[in-house]
RNA sequence: GGGGUCGUAGUUCAGUUGGUUAGAACGCCAGCCUGUCACGUUGGAGGUCGCGGGUUCGAGCCCCGUCGGCCCCGCCA
């Protein structure tokens, strides 16, 4: 037997053909004399008839059939009688009347089952990532693992209407010990060495502009050792990219048509040119350097207001040079005590002390009411511009502290209160970020995106100062790179910049970051000398897979888009990974692990 | 490394103030059923209450520890 069509494909118009599927049994409905089956492939569903009467052999085939079990049929393609037709299924008009069905496999009884009314009473996930390949069944999964690919496929279509050239590099790395933690390979041939995994192709994609390629892409592997998160996985994919002799706009402009291209596959068609906004006024504004603009709720500074206060708490914060801002809740004078709690304890895991509020109900009423006095309330509320009926939640404290908790304070409410439109797509580029963070406990910078990116060609002389003056070192803090991000809804989807190209100032970075030339040149060293080759001026970047196709998918968990995920905890439940590996092995690798890492 | 939350039948969950025989739905097994599509119907099987310890006359429930899932902080150039 011959498949001739998918499960998904059949409609009226094929009345009268003689068909064979093949699929998995999703359901068997049993009425003793027939049977029907909805038979499910990666195309959909189809409902199949058996009847005793005309095909008695098929029918006691089918008494026996289970779900999840492999099966051919063949049979005619018939229209549903009157008033049996079924909307909720695109092949819902017909059915197939078998003749002959065919079990090519037994399944065991599933051990959790695929198709549930309504989502919160599917099977847990540590079940479903044991199965994954009976999870990836679910339409759901199916179409979104499909969303991905044909993602992919747009980008790679992209790129290459563009002369872009897609360029492997290796995945067998050096280790450096800038960034995150390197996944570490064991060389067999050199007893002692490791390779690292990539955590980006970064320097080697750079190299492929001194070679002259002008302009590279790849969707490339990455491998970070980090802790993971709702977005985040120990490997994902990157779409890399680079071009030579392009300066920021020009790489604004491919972030744009890139995205822009694959939001075609869903639909959504976002403005040519998106607008555009400066690190600096992002967290101003919004609290974080990826704000999601489906909703309004800018933070708002109470900082001047407040300047002459003899409130301890906020006083401290000022002399400090910290902040107090604040974000106001539209038409929720009405939150209990319960809830500003609740968001108390939220903006404390930002390090945030308190939050203090100001409610506008029928009379105002604050956490602030006897240290500050009717008055000033009533000032401050007039300064937010909010009104009665509003919540003004306030946090005082560091500069980062601040942002860090309203910028997350921000989502939360719209999140509770729902304020995000999800049918709607905003997307910004953030620019001039800054090209340093200072760690407070070793007191020293490092690259806020990588080491190879350009300072700001308005910060050179600041950054020249900042370097060669140790005096002027804390002038670091207000270089400007030329790095930018590219957000979409909230989501940090791609980042990028244009590279430093001349060997002088490469060194002066390394520098700035506390390298010694010595130790530069052994990390780097194979860098730095292909930038005196005649390295054109170049930049690019890089857009994670997985949260593009978690936006054209409309999931908040990575693990959707993923094939293959790992739990929260970097293992894989279905193949039992890391596993350990022979005595053999490791003594083939030169490697001994400890007792007490066991 | 830290915090939160969850863990009871194959699955999703309920389980009162600590009380005698731990329930429901779906699934599974056996039967009946000529138009279902969440089929219906009759009957049945199915439990180391994650694991270990403690308190108690008595623990699914309280305490301590531990393991695992998920989320968050740190971390993620």
């Amino acid at each position: 037997m011959e498949r001739t069509h998918t499960c998904g494909e059949l409609r009226e118009s094929h009345v009268g053909e003689q068909v064979v599927l093949m699929g998995w049994v999703a359901k068997k409905r049993d009425f003793g004399v027939f049977t029907f089956i909805d038979l499910r492939d990666r195309e959909g569903v189809t409902q199949i008839v058996v009847s005793s009467e005309t095909f008695p052999d098929a029918h006691a085939k089918a008494k026996n059939l289970r779900g999840e079990f492999v099966i051919a049929v063949k049979g005619e393609v018939v229209s549903r009688a009157e008033g049996t037709h079924n909307a909720k299924l695109a092949t819902g008009d017909i059915e197939i009347k078998v003749s002959e069905l065919l079990i090519l496999n037994d399944a065991k009884v599933p051990p959790f089952q695929l198709e549930v009314a309504g989502s919160e009473n599917l099977a847990s996930e540590d079940t479903r990532l044991k199965y994954r390949y009976l999870d990836l069944r679910r339409p759901q999964l199916q179409n979104n693992i499909r969303m991905r690919a044909k993602a992919v496929r747009a980008i790679r279509e992209y790129f290459d209407n563009r002369g872009f050239i897609e360029i492997e590099t290796p995945i067998l790395l050096k280790s450096t010990p800038e960034g995150a933690r390197d996944f570490v390979v064991p060389s067999r041939i050199h007893t002692g060495k490791f390779f690292a995994l990539p955590q980006s192709p970064q320097i080697l994609k750079q190299i492929t502009m001194i070679a002259g390629f002008d302009k590279y892409y790849q969707i490339a592997r990455c491998f970070r050792d980090e802790d993971l998160r709702a977005d985040r996985q120990p490997e994902f994919t990157q779409l890399d990219m680079e071009m030579s002799f392009a300066n920021r706009e020009q790489a604004y402009r491919e972030m744009e048509g890139m995205f822009n291209h694959v939001l075609k596959l869903i639909g959504v068609t976002l403005p040519t040119e998106w607008p555009r906004m400066t690190y600096a006024e992002a967290m101003r504004r919004y609290g974080s350097d990826k704000p999601d603009l489906r909703f309004e709720m800018e933070l708002q500074d109470f900082s001047a207001e407040l300047k002459d206060t003899d409130f301890a708490p906020f006083a401290d914060v000022l002399a400090k040079d910290g902040e107090i801002k604040c974000l106001i809740v539209k038409g929720k004078a009405d939150y209990s005590r319960k809830q500003t709690d609740e968001l108390q304890d939220f903006v404390k895991r930002y390090g945030a002390g308190a939050l203090a509020w100001i409610k506008i109900g029928d009379e105002t009423t604050s956490s602030l009411l006897k240290v500050l006095g009717e008055e000033k309330i009533a000032a401050l509320a007039s300064t937010a511009k909010a009104e009665k009926g509003d919540a003004i939640l306030i946090v005082a404290g560091s500069k980062s502290v601040v942002a860090a908790s309203l910028g997350a304070l921000r989502n939360e409410v719209a999140r509770r209160e729902n304020l995000i439109d999800r049918t709607k797509y905003e997307a910004l580029i953030v620019t001039e970020f800054p090209m340093f963070e200072h760690d407070e406990a070793t007191d020293r910078y490092t690259a806020a995106h990588h080491p190879f990116t350009s300072p700001m060609d308005e910060d050179l002389e600041l950054f020249t100062t900042a370097v060669n003056d140790d005096s002027q070192h804390h002038l670091l803090g207000q270089v400007r790179a030329k790095a930018y991000d590219a957000v979409i809804n909230g989501y940090e989807c791609a980042g990028g910049s244009i590279r430093i190209h001349q060997k002088a100032i490469q060194d002066l970075n390394f520098k700035a970051l506390g390298m010694t030339p010595e130790s530069a040149r052994s990390q780097f060293g194979f860098f730095l000398d292909a930038l005196e080759y005649g390295t054109p001026p170049h930049g690019g970047f890089a857009a994670g897979i997985e949260r593009t196709c978690m936006i054209l998918c409309g999931t908040e968990n990575i693990r959707d888009v993923m094939a293959f995920p790992k739990t929260a905890s970097a293992q894989d439940l279905m193949m039992d990974s890391p596993g350990i590996v022979d005595e053999a092995q490791l003594e083939e690798l030169g490697i001994e692990v400890s007792s007490d890492s066991e």
